[in-house]
DNA sequence: TTGATTGTCTAGCGGTGCTAGGATCGAATC
DNA sequence: GATTCGATCCTAGCACCGCTAGACAATCAA
């Protein structure tokens, strides 16, 4: 009984080195650069076997999004948490939103550019998803203002900050105004 | 010289096949869809045909995106042009952008989501880019408020509204309630 | 009519995601 | 300890991708 459990515990740590290897690559190269082959090289194995933890690659982008998800949702509650005051949680909000996005921009792709295979607003949404989303609506919902449903609320709000996000790191807007864009968002959105 | 005339015009005829080609496919089908092959087959021409006109596939998703871009600020031009006052200008220009990117989904893909090679946000950005941006500003620079940059304010508003596009399409928001989504962004972003 | 030039096509390169089928290895049985 | 047998993994290959070299045909100038 105690080998089939080894196994099984080698197998999921396989899993999850092909992740971390996929999105190590991608945050190296960007996505084009992960192919299987490339993939299977990195974790020192022969292509087919990612092909049995996973249907295809556009199941392991959808991994590391989950991941990125988890990490994403962390990274706003604590900084939620160590704001004080509705205003100042918004704020900190979008700053740390738009900052992971600016730091681990493969894994931002994975969450919303990439076709991971994901379910987004529906019941069979992955939990990591709903759990960001709801990181975002717990703050932002302080903020909705009189008679506007706080989940409408945010996601108007999440919209304009992904659309910083980007538009920022497709050169479609020039990086350096970002903090003034924030304030500006911030005071006009949330009815403080 | 009238032949060399005539040839250049056949040329320029069979660019514009194609970029309606590259178009049309791609609004069929995706993008995924349109390769080399395909499109040289709907074309009725073999494939190095393609890059006799273009470096590439990517400067082919340029072309597309330009096209678009034109239309684009047509169609941005002529919603504002018909409503009276600011306010009734922002919402208009709102309502018709997200229409657009909806109704033609490819060719937004091409501006903002796929590589075309283009520039954004700087002196050799493309006439037609250049001309959306300015309709975009024309209306909105009129309820930026007292004390905001006109440029800073559209990059915002442009930037919200984007993120509304982008992942409505993509799934990530259900797309029934865009209009109250539209009507609080106005509200909330127009100092009218 | 000849020769050069322009235009187009066939064929092929190295790469992609993905899979069928055979080899190998380790665990359980005798 | 030898033998069977099933799970595991790899080699080889499919059809497709973007892109290009070089052969070929059509057109023009002399």
């Amino acid at each position: 009984m105690s080998v089939q459990e080894r196994k099984e515990r080698e197998r999921a740590a396989r899993e999850r080195l092909i992740v971390a290897t996929a999105r190590e690559l991608a945050e190296q190269q960007g996505w084009d650069a992960v192919t299987t082959r490339r993939l299977a090289e990195r974790i020192e194995y022969s292509q087919p076997v990612l092909y049995s933890h996973f249907r295809g690659k556009r199941e392991i982008i959808g991994a590391v999004a989950l991941d990125g998800a988890a990490e994403m949702a962390a990274a706003l509650r604590a900084a939620t948490s160590t704001a004080d005051g509705p205003r100042a949680r918004v704020t900190a909000l979008a700053r740390t939103y738009l900052d992971f996005a600016a730091r681990n921009p493969a894994v931002y792709d994975a969450m919303f550019e990439l076709d991971g295979g994901l379910a987004f607003a529906s019941e069979d949404t992955p939990q990591p998803l709903k759990e960001a989303f709801a990181a975002l609506l717990e703050s932002l919902g302080e903020v909705a203002g009189d008679g506007v449903h706080p989940a409408l609320f945010t996601e108007v709000f999440w919209a304009a900050v992904h659309g910083l996000a980007t538009l920022t790191r497709a050169g479609r807007l020039p990086p350096e105004d970002t903090e003034p864009r924030v304030e500006l968002l911030v005071d006009r959105l949330a009815m403080v």
